[in-house]
DNA sequence: ATGGTGGTCGAACCA
């Protein structure tokens, strides 16, 4: 099963990109965040006529994500428990059947907690608590599990171009990466970086100073993984062409393969 | 040191 996670920067602005790119990859499942539309501007007929099955968490203008699949879920659940008064739409839970039994995929935005001094670092901290204590309950379930998404965190210094520019911000501060390594300390796998440790391997440019030309990027959208999807892991990757082309979003597709 | 870009939505916010 070939599992994506994109961050599409805006459904209605990346349609054809997306399109081109689900024709290309030909994903059994893609998670996408930032839609910045609501569930009825998500243009899903173009999706379907793909043969795609589409699950929506959208929200007017910012954030929304969604969950892309081949197959019908058995169970969809949106929103990250924790928090009843979060109104933010930043996750969606897909469970689905296959030959071998179960795969459950989760699709995230992770807040991006800039700048620092405001009330969204504390968001995005107690944001973490909440992934954190989600992924436990999960966990004993013992299913191949896919944590999937944007997770606006800059997990160690190699995965940037220039640690120094990123100190004090909050994808890269002590706290935030100790926050990610409680997720790896829990049992899950960084997929790219088990069968990548290649320096410059991003999957984010900024559209600002050439950032791209430059390869000044960023490793900020990750696959984690359960033992149990983690011991089925067969390949894990990035498509960085797809920055290069007409209207990119600023973020590019991860993959991973699982035999599920 | 500053400004550099892009999406949404129609002024300002978010990244």
């Amino acid at each position: 099963m070939k599992i994506a996670t994109w961050n599409i920067n805006g459904v209605k602005a990346r349609i054809e990109n997306l399109v081109a790119w689900l024709k290309e990859c030909d994903p059994d499942v893609a998670c996408l965040q930032e839609l910045k539309s609501i569930d009825e501007g998500v243009p899903r007929e173009r999706l379907e006529e793909l043969g795609y099955h589409v699950e929506t968490h959208g929200q007017k203008g910012f954030n929304g994500v969604a969950i892309l699949s081949k197959k019908t879920p058995d169970e969809v659940n949106r929103g990250l428990p924790g928090d009843d008064g979060d109104e933010q739409s930043r996750f969606i839970e897909a469970v689905f059947s296959t030959e071998k039994g179960v795969v459950r995929i989760c699709c995230l935005y992770l807040p991006n907690g800039n700048p620092v001094d405001s009330e969204k670092y504390p968001y995005k901290l107690r944001w973490m608590e909440r992934l954190q204590r989600f992924a436990e309950d999960r966990l004993a379930l013992e299913e191949p599990l896919v944590l999937a998404g944007d997770y606006n965190v800059i997990p160690e210094p190699v995965d940037c171009h220039d640690p120094k520019v990123w100190e004090g911000d909050a994808l890269f501060l002590p706290q935030t990466r100790a926050a990610f390594r409680k997720l790896e300390n829990l049992g899950f796998t960084d997929a790219l970086r088990s069968v990548n440790d290649k320096a410059e391997t991003y999957t984010f440019w900024d559209y600002q100073a050439g950032a791209w030309q430059k390869n000044n990027g960023i490793r900020i959208d990750h696959l984690m993984l359960s033992p149990e999807a983690a011991s089925r892991l067969k390949s894990a990757y990035v498509e960085p062409h797809v920055r290069a082309w007409e209207k990119p979003s600023d973020h590019v597709p991860v993959i991973v393969e699982l035999d599920v």
